[in-house]
DNA sequence: CATTAAGATGTAACCGCTTTCATCCTGCCT
DNA sequence: AGGCAGGATGAAAGCGGTTACATCTTAATG
């Protein structure tokens, strides 16, 4: 059953409604509305206070069709929920919004089929950038959809032969702080739980805590390693599994902080005291990280920022608006917490 | 400076395009898209071909500015991350989608202007309803805008005269059955962390706590009920001026996980034990409560479920496709998990 | 077989705005 | 005074669809 027609007090002036009442065409009010073209300065204020008379809002529909442009741009993510996604969402859709645009948004759940079908969809629906999160899509077809589609902003990844239309963190630094810290801090056997290596920024952090080893003369135990899922039970399966294999260690680096939760879980099963048994570094600085006992020490991940950065990048190179300079990476930087503290002994 | 330009492999088809190819009229290639009208199965066939032939696409801005139907629903909220909003998002747009519909939204930041603001930018995308979760806009405001511009459906909140238009929690059964629990776990001294007073729901919550009390025979002690702010910090003072007071309690319920996050933190700091000295319950079932330590029992906030809820209310009312049943007022319901315990003694 | 109603399709008028191009004014220069 | 360059404005053709209405088939009916 349709709603009860409501009662509209009146249906919406129109421009022609506007342009009888200032006594002008349509194209002047057109060119008042726009700013565009020239317009006497006495024609103006009689357009606008026509306009103020009848609460006009010009048809943003009409325009779009008209003007061939949707003042609309396309978010595709893998969930609307979790704290990455919502934050960036956030982000763009703040810059975005001031600046009269509208975002849109479709999700993708990390699956081909599904991420390609939002792209159709967001695309059908005539936006003027599309800004995507992907993972499950391969590198050529992201490059086919750069090329004739909308122009494309690609989050959190980098596409050889795209990296100007590329926004990232540098995972491989935020790895190499992590561990760095530790060291710094006495710790020599750091163990470490990933995420899935066949992607990208989980082999990355993975470099980094490499690389950050070796620069202080220790090389990566692989039996310190473990490839997990990035989720809350791959951590605390992984931990426990490093706890199984008995190889001594007194810090523990997590590719993100779910899989840290997990680990502190376990951890505390266990009977392991955080910090002074054992401590603990995430990586995203997600909001669960301030509300696990003790408080995680972590490594930022500034998606708000990243998100903004990719609406100021649309609004320079679709709509032409000058903005900030353009920044491609961004630099993690260390968060400490309670969880890390000083190797025992 | 511009993108440099992309090379369209091709300009997206037009409705006259595919009527040449096919042999028929425009209307008759508009009828087979919409599925209106009448059309001979061989024509049909011979316009499908002809669409798939040019790989064709409705521009669905001509199609909203021609039928006066733009398909998309516009979601007013808060914020576009945090728990609450995020998932509420994610249902409304999962539902939504599945019927080809576009969600778009803005945010209000509980900021009456901002509310007001926003509801201006998604009226002026000519979006066909509007889903809003306003807390600073007043009800009179809502009644015009009800009448005025496209059908309105509310979250969270009951408006006089709209209640068929408004979705929301039963939060005094919510606060009802969170001190129930604790009462038939022997509680008998249990103090209260309110949300703001003036906000319906926080005044709901805290009445269900109050009937929980009075069915067992006891009355609220006013010394042991602390209005706060649903905020960490609020949490954390409150619990502080509750053991100022030094009135005897073995239970707290919080009107909402994060006044439990900060409550915990404080008796953590002043050393009680959770649930061994003091029994904690929140509200909302938020991801944080999982993660806490011990983690929190609460009282579930099926916001998804509310948001799917409201897509249906919108396509049912406002597409005319029928539906499951309107469902007016969830129930909630108590996740019990280690926060709480049998009281001492 | 003539009549008719229902079914299939086409014609053309919008939907509300942008934009090109032509036209009309002005004031300025010679 | 005549000529002319610009600025200000208007007329009208789209943008790509939908849809009311007219028209043409076709099959069923008396």
């Amino acid at each position: 059953m349709q709603v009860k027609a409501t009662i509209r007090i009146q249906a919406m002036a129109t421009i022609y409604e506007v342009s009888k009442l200032a006594g002008v065409s349509v194209a002047t009010v057109s060119r008042v509305i726009n700013g565009s073209g020239r317009v006497s300065e006495k024609t103006r204020q009689k357009v606008l206070s026509g306009m103020r008379a009848l609460d006009y809002q010009p048809n943003s529909i009409a325009q779009s069709l008209a003007s061939n442009r949707s003042n609309c741009v396309g978010v595709l993510v893998s969930e609307v929920h979790g704290p990455v996604f919502g934050a960036m969402l956030s982000g763009i859709e703040a810059e975005l919004r001031a600046a009269g645009k509208l975002t849109i948004f479709a999700t993708g759940h990390n699956i081909e089929a599904k991420e390609r079908e939002a792209i159709r969809f967001l695309v059908s629906r005539n936006c003027d950038a599309l800004i995507m999160h992907v993972e499950a899509l391969a590198d050529a077809f992201i490059h086919q959809q750069a090329h004739q589609g909308p122009p494309v902003l690609i989050m959190n990844r980098v596409v050889p032969g795209l990296e100007d239309h590329c926004i990232s963190l540098d995972n491989e630094h935020g790895g190499y702080v992590a561990t760095s810290m530790l060291l710094e801090m006495r710790h020599r056997r750091i163990a470490y739980i990933s995420g899935p290596l066949a992607w990208g920024d989980a082999r990355a952090r993975l470099e980094g805590h490499g690389r950050a080893l070796k620069e202080h003369g220790l090389r990566l135990d692989r039996r310190l390693v473990i490839e997990s899922n990035f989720h809350e039970v791959g951590g605390s399966e992984a931990m426990a599994e490093l706890l199984r294999r008995d190889i001594p260690f007194s810090a523990v680096v997590c590719a993100n902080d779910e899989l840290a939760a997990g680990a502190m879980d376990t951890l505390r099963t266990q009977g392991r005291s955080i910090p002074d048994d054992v401590s603990l570094v995430g990586f995203d600085n997600a909001p669960l990280s301030r509300y696990l006992y003790p408080k995680l020490s972590t490594v930022n991940y500034p998606i708000i920022e990243m998100g903004r950065m990719a609406a100021h990048w649309v609004l320079e190179n679709v709509y032409g608006q000058s903005g900030r300079d353009f920044q491609n990476i961004f630099e993690p930087e260390l968060v400490i917490r309670a969880s890390a503290g000083p190797a025992p002994g």
